[in-house]
DNA sequence: CCCTATATTAATTAAATGATCAATTAATAT
DNA sequence: ATATTAATTGATCATTTAATTAATATAGGG
């Protein structure tokens, strides 16, 4: 955080990779305060270059957030669509299996410090004023969750789509609510209890959103 | 919104609701925007005060947010305790009826313009920074959610507390995402479907929860 | 009726913010 | 070799921000 790097103007020798460095600070910072509290100094200060190689690189503020919210989003949202592909072609899946398939690539990005930042911003976008949130939030949201309600409902033939549609949203908020912050849940009952970490905490959530969905 | 009241300095005649007023801006554009992205500036024009009243009644912007939660975040605890009470002293009740309590008073609130306001602060309150919200947070929630789980801990005598302190936190994921804006939802399928109102609502997200507590 | 507490405005302050620009240096293409 | 493009610094800009203060006017208790 904020090492110096050079100290005259002028393109340094080598290559460098500032870009992706702000990105890092960007994302961190951006999870621990939000977008608006976050200034460009701090995210320029904490990534160790000047204020202006944010305007170069990303054009302005929300342009840079942009960039970092779809990074990781879109490799989720891929990895969420290849499981289901996975499970279609081996067949002989259930109900558990597609819950299974939504809910693993945003636990394993949990076991990565930036992975849990980047969720964290996940989280947060879901009640980000809806001028910042709402575009990118469907671009990266709406074809996986249509496409995972359409494998639900072929597994489901004696409920609406529409009925469906209602559950897996309730399942949705399950998940990114044990997962914008483990910690402060344990705090809520003075550390009397623990969540359960990733596979048992994925398991969990899969037999209470199975029953739950076939009930 | 930025009505005139008055034009010179001094005590106006009568008494004001200038306090309420100022409370009333706060929560709806902080519900809008959030804490870091609202400005003094825009509530006191949304107020029709001058800037300085705000610190003049709170202190600061920090004491005004907190006074905005606590306003109807104590209301809705003890409403929910309330409920629990004369589930009690009427008896025969079971874990849906638990659920149904905890979560009819939030709903009720989503029935009013200023309800809803608020139920979008509440929502972001579990994604702001530690700093703003931890503290706040536990002084409303921690009661109730330990005096709800010891009441379905009682009507689950098969299962340890710790289970279902986990399940409940799950309960508590699903009614806040569907709490924190039903328009976004809609919007995400294309309109395609809408979520049930109110009381249907409440009846999906009870029948959900306690397939998924008691399975 | 006077005095003090209460409520308000207008002006001001210092700090922070996002953005822009000219200057500078290295890499790359011609 | 030379010209152009890419990457970087440091300084500066106009705004916006939260907070403070002095002045002013009314309310209400003795």
């Amino acid at each position: 955080m904020g090492r110096i790097k050079r100290q005259g103007a002028g393109r340094p020798g080598g290559s460098t990779q500032n870009r992706d460095e702000i990105l890092d600070a960007a994302e961190r910072l951006f999870a621990d305060a939000g977008y608006a509290a976050t200034s460009l100094k701090d995210i320029t200060a904490a990534a160790g270059v000047t204020q202006a190689m944010v305007n170069y690189y990303f054009g302005s503020k929300i342009k840079l957030f942009q960039q970092v919210y779809l990074r990781k989003g879109e490799a989720l949202q891929q990895a969420r669509l290849a499981l289901l592909d996975e499970l279609k072609e081996r067949g002989g899946f259930d109900v558990s299996d597609v819950i299974r398939a939504y809910l693993v690539p945003a636990f394993q990005l949990q076991t990565t410090v930036a992975g849990r930042h980047y969720l964290r911003i996940q989280a947060r976008m879901h009640t980000e004023p809806d001028a910042l949130a709402y575009k990118l939030r469907q671009e990266v949201y709406d074809v996986p969750v249509r496409t995972y309600i359409a494998a639900l409902a072929a597994l489901l033939p004696d409920l609406e789509e529409r009925v469906i549609f209602i559950r897996f949203t309730e399942v949705i908020g399950i998940y990114l609510y044990i997962l914008s912050g483990a910690h402060r849940i344990e705090q809520i009952s003075e550390a009397r209890y623990m969540l359960p970490v990733n596979e048992d905490m994925i398991e969990e959530i899969v037999a209470f959103a199975t029953a739950g969905l076939k009930r």
